[in-house]
DNA sequence: ATCACTCCAATTGTCGACAATTTATAAAGC
DNA sequence: GCTTTATAAATTGTCGACAATTGGAGTGAT
């Protein structure tokens, strides 16, 4: 596998490429309320926004049922559709869910993936260790790099209900606290020891021990934003 | 609260009563694919369904974008939709994705819920304990009592993230598995007992404790399943 | 008989228009 | 002046028709 087809996986991790018009507009305006183009919490117009993208108000609302799905907006009969409100809350409330699904999916990978999985991974991440970013401790891992070990943990759970969820459901808003929340945290280095670890209990077939650190992971960064948040008294 | 609405939570938990005629058709569908009465793994077919339950093809759309919500179909780009199959590997895969998140949910419970909620979810289970369906060992927790329970454990996390999904994404599709396999295990009066013994976790605010439980619980549920299965011979 | 190609029927995706509901606006009453 | 009611504008929900795509029947060649 090419890192250009791993790069467009994390990208579009269902691998569902767009091919009805709905979808090309669903991705856009996905794209446009990740990045905040289109403000957290401000309402949707069908009508402006099927003039902005040109299509019919059928095909739009196509694109909203899969934003809806995505949990990127919420819609109310009869009155309309909102961009989801990016509130601290809420960001912790997402990295609970994860703690307690990507806990589950690493005990899952440490029995399901193949040997041949667990050293492709080992790639990734000694590829990731060589960059200089990380070695510089910035950026990297707040960016594409840490999402592309979660991503092959989970595919590697083999349960595709949690790939779904995870992968399908909750990524995008992910990405979206991510952006709009500008996570650029000091945990570079140090997360990609845990990966580390985590890879290495994976490959020792060690479940549980697998589950507790990829947990101890996603807590001690959900730990560092109520620290930061705290700090800037925004908690 | 009475118990009636309190019975239309558990079958309607996401508290949004139809009030459009997708969401009729939508909440007649889905009964029809829990129930069995639309076949698992069977083809739908736009047209057909339409003239079914006389709406026309973009009402009945809209339905099966919220039926694609519950996991209860799956879309194809240009071929169409398809009831989910009722796989036993598909069953073992929600108990796993309900173990961590309702583990989590327990855990969150016992630091959020109020001792009012605590309260009122102790005489649910007692009630449970003194009907006579749960003393003669039978029915009750395969039925509406052991939704219940987890119903409100779940409501009791006060993580709006993992209320929709439990509450709203998975609900319907752990019914049709329940349903069709005919899960009337013979776990009822154990069920009882570990129920107790959550809710004792969480009223002494041991959320650790209480993870553990609820973890046991479902894991022991899950297990109950494979082994009778495997007696079956369908493993 | 098998495979490939063509054409046709059926299904899905998209569109614009109409109906029902909600929200905003303005007038009337206290 | 404020609340309430009635009207109007705008938005959402629903409908039927058309366009695009898929799957299969049928034909012909090897």
């Amino acid at each position: 596998m090419t890192q250009e087809s791993i790069q467009s996986l994390v990208n579009n991790p269902t691998k569902t490429q767009a091919v009805t018009t709905a979808d090309k507009v669903f991705e856009q305006i996905q794209y446009a309320i990740v990045e905040g183009h289109i403000a957290a919490g401000s309402k949707i117009s069908e009508p402006e926004l099927a003039k902005q993208y040109q299509v019919s108000r059928s095909t739009l609302r196509e694109a909203l049922n899969r934003l809806e799905k995505c949990h990127l907006i919420h819609r109310k009969a009869n009155v309309g559709s909102r961009v989801v409100e990016c509130t601290v809350q809420g960001l912790l409330e997402i990295y609970l869910v994860r703690e307690a699904l990507e806990g589950m999916a690493c005990r899952l990978a440490a029995a399901s993936m193949t040997d041949q999985e667990i050293s492709d991974l080992q790639d990734v991440l000694t590829t990731h260790g060589n960059s200089q970013s990380v070695q510089q401790g910035v950026a990297y891992y707040q960016e594409e790099g840490d999402l592309d070990f979660h991503y092959r943990v989970i595919q590697g759970s083999h349960n595709q209900q949690l790939i779904n969820i995870l992968c399908g459901e909750l990524y995008h808003l992910v990405r979206m606290y991510r952006c709009q929340f500008g996570m650029n945290s000091p945990r570079a280095s140090r997360a990609f020891i845990e990966h580390q670890a985590i890879l290495t209990a994976i490959a020792d077939r060690d479940g549980e021990l697998a589950e507790m650190l990829m947990r101890r992971h996603i807590a001690a960064s959900r730990k560092n934003i109520e620290n930061k948040l705290q700090l800037e008294g925004k908690l």
